[in-house]
RNA sequence: GCGCCCGUAGCUCAGGUGGAUAGAGCGGCGGUUUCCUAAACCGCAGGCCGCAGGUUCGAAUCCUGCCGGGCGCACCA
């Protein structure tokens, strides 16, 4: 697997597991009632048994689960790499980590297969007994980490003055689910929206006020008007216009000089575009810490570049000033020729005073991937410039794509507005609704069709791999069946349909605590998954992709979907298998609402 | 030209730090409903993992070279 780009040194780079839980009497063995992460379980047995001569990290981390059940649930690969280093039989290695390896009560005996894996079956007992800890457990089966982590969470960003578009929904999407994963793991988490509220985009608009502003549109919908000046401006720049791009450019300048005219403008628009866009983060769901624009750091910009050019990192070049990266050909530009800053400025100005606010071990930018020179050029400056503290990566992501392979655009060419596209998201759940649902009141549909439709929006887009590009399909997105948010909502729907139907409440469920009944292969099945939660979560967060999660969530509603269809749960056999079922069901739910929320993304009792 | 990303089933995509017979969904074909939501479930067909070398017990995964596609490369952000 290829790494991420990491320009700077990771404090806790490959962060180390959780440390094995400390027990009292020496056996290795947990007692109480305390949910354990199973994968750490098993990693800190395998771990403690590594054959001489070999790497206990490397050899724990080759533990992972199975990827075929009928190799059991977990499987620790460790042996075959060290027999090779060691120059050993490995299957005589294995025998002899079998031997030395204690998982009870976990798992017996791991079974030596193939050319050395050793395989781990869970104890039906005990993984009946940790869901009954789950189902009781309000933390979904997660400790805290032994030392949680301050992480600075650059996300959304988008320009004022002009509305969100479509461009927009994948960083505000990915960044608030890796915000929320981040917290339920119990880290510190600052959510940071970098407005772009001081660039040229907004000379652009000031330009089109002067020249071009219509009063009336203003009056009826000033971010509408701002936007059209700044298209405006845009369209007449780049078809060649040079008077009007340096008379945009002669209005930035004036803003950022503290000309009265142009900070008056600024400070009259700000609140509407502001107010524009909490608009949209509202119905999203989406919340921030801090809104540190461009503009906050502008008092701090001269400062900046003196002190680079103080400490030698900065230079004169074709009358700009600039730091050179090594193996890049371009410069990393600081200060434009004609005096003005620019984001790279702003970038390490926001590097420093976020280090000396928040002293962050990470820091992530969730931003398009095409900008990775620009992140690549300004790591290396900041930690030339000795903000090394921190890991500062790029969580890069690809395009948004019509069918045409093509940037997604509408018909009419035009950028697809992120409220239109809500809309639309919210208009084809509703027909879905109305078509399958006729006996729900119409007003109930309505909140159905909202939940359903943004969650369609935001789990098409987190369920990718994020490096990819991705072709925006409506049809695949809101299908009822494959991996998407509305069939884990379905799943959950079914299961309070199953409880409302037995006229029993879950809490009654979880205070009777009943014993888990898990000989049916579909019960298991779903048992063993609904332990995995914690250790996938860790995964997600190591690897800043949440698509992680949706794979897990996505097999454990399919789980969930063999079991509806295999086990009865209201008509049980008995009143034990009943009550089982129904914690099963139970867990289930809360996983999937916990899950799902991690998303950013709601459920609903019935569709 | 330099750099980054991508290439896996007809289509859209998963595929931890190299592991067992490469997986889903859609589409196709065939089944399942006196039973808790059929927005579901079960089965079948479908692959030279872009190509060629290399590393090794083992490669979709790592290395090298090539082919094909996207993106970025001095004062926009």
């Amino acid at each position: 697997m290829r790494r991420r780009k990491s320009t700077s040194p990771r404090p806790t780079n490959r962060r180390p597991d959780p440390p094995a839980p400390r027990l009292a009497d020496g056996t290795g063995i947990p007692r109480g009632p305390r949910f354990m992460n199973v994968l750490n379980r098993l990693r800190a047995a395998f771990g403690a048994v590594t054959p001489e001569g070999g790497d206990p990290q490397v050899f724990r981390a080759a533990v992972r689960a199975t990827a075929d059940p009928k190799f059991g649930d977990y499987q620790a690969n460790g042996c075959m790499a060290l027999a090779k280093a060691l120059q050993q039989n490995p299957r005589e290695l294995a025998s002899a980590v079998r031997e030395a390896v204690d998982l009870e009560p976990t798992a017996g005996k791991p079974e030596i297969a193939g050319p050395g894996f050793l395989n781990v079956r869970l104890h039906d007992e005990w993984v009946a007994e940790q869901l009954s800890v789950l189902l009781n457990d309000p933390a979904h089966g997660l400790t805290p980490p032994e030392s949680p982590r301050t992480v600075v969470i650059d996300f959304s960003s988008p320009n004022v003055a002009k509305p969100m578009h479509v461009g927009h929904i994948r960083s505000t999407v990915i960044g608030d689910s890796l915000a929320r994963i981040f917290e339920a793991l119990g880290h510190k988490v600052v959510r940071d929206n970098h407005l772009g509220d001081w660039g040229s985009q907004f000379g652009m608009i000031l330009w089109g006020w002067k020249n071009h502003r219509d009063d009336d549109a203003y009056a009826t919908d000033p971010v509408a008007e701002l936007s059209r000046l700044y298209r405006l401006a845009q369209a007449r720049i780049k078809a060649g216009e040079k008077e009007v791009e340096e008379a945009a450019r002669a209005e930035t300048a004036k803003l950022h000089a503290g000309d009265a005219e142009n900070r008056e403008l600024w400070t009259r628009f700000m609140p509407f575009c502001l107010k524009a866009l909490q608009t949209i983060y509202d119905r999203l769901g989406v919340r921030f810490d801090v809104e540190l624009g461009e503009s906050f750091y502008d008092p701090m910009l001269a400062e900046v570049v003196a002190d680079l050019e103080a400490k030698g990192l900065a230079e004169e070049s074709e009358g700009a000033t600039v730091a050179f990266v090594a193996g890049m050909k371009a410069p990393f530009i600081i200060r434009k020729r004609d005096g003005a800053y620019n984001y790279g400025t702003t970038d390490l100005a926001t590097i420093r005073y976020r280090g000396q606010t928040w002293d962050p071990d990470q820091v992530l930018y969730v931003v398009d991937s095409r900008q990775g020179d620009h992140f690549k050029q300004l790591f290396d400056v900041a930690r030339r410039w000795g903000y090394d503290g921190a890991a500062l990566e790029h969580v890069a992501f690809g395009t948004i794509l019509g069918a045409d392979r093509k940037p997604f655009k509408t018909r009419d060419g035009d950028v697809v507005g992120l409220e239109s596209l809500l809309d639309e998201a919210v208009a084809e759940a509703r027909k879905i609704v109305d078509a399958n649902s006729p006996g729900i009141d119409p007003e109930t549909r309505g909140r159905i069709a909202e939940i359903v439709g943004l969650g369609a929006i935001k789990y098409a887009d987190l369920s990718q791999n994020r490096l990819s590009d991705y072709v925006f399909d409506w049809s695949k997105m809101l299908a009822m069946n494959g991996n998407t948010a509305t069939y884990l909502q379905y799943a959950y729907a079914r299961i309070q349909s199953i409880f409302r139907r037995g006229e029993i409440r879950p809490e009654q469920v979880r205070e009777r605590r009943p014993p888990l009944i898990l000989t049916h292969p579909a019960e298991r099945g779903l048992g063993v998954r609904l332990l995995r939660l914690p250790e996938v979560l860790e995964l997600a967060a190591l690897e800043l992709k949440p698509n992680i999660l949706t794979d897990y969530l996505f097999d454990l509603a399919s789980a969930y979907s063999t079991f509806f269809e295999d086990c009865p749960v209201l008509k049980a056999e008995s009143a034990e298998r009943r009550d089982s079922r129904l914690a099963l069901c139970d867990l289930t739910a809360q996983t999937l609402k916990f899950g799902l929320g991690l998303l950013g993304i709601d459920v609903v009792d019935q569709m």
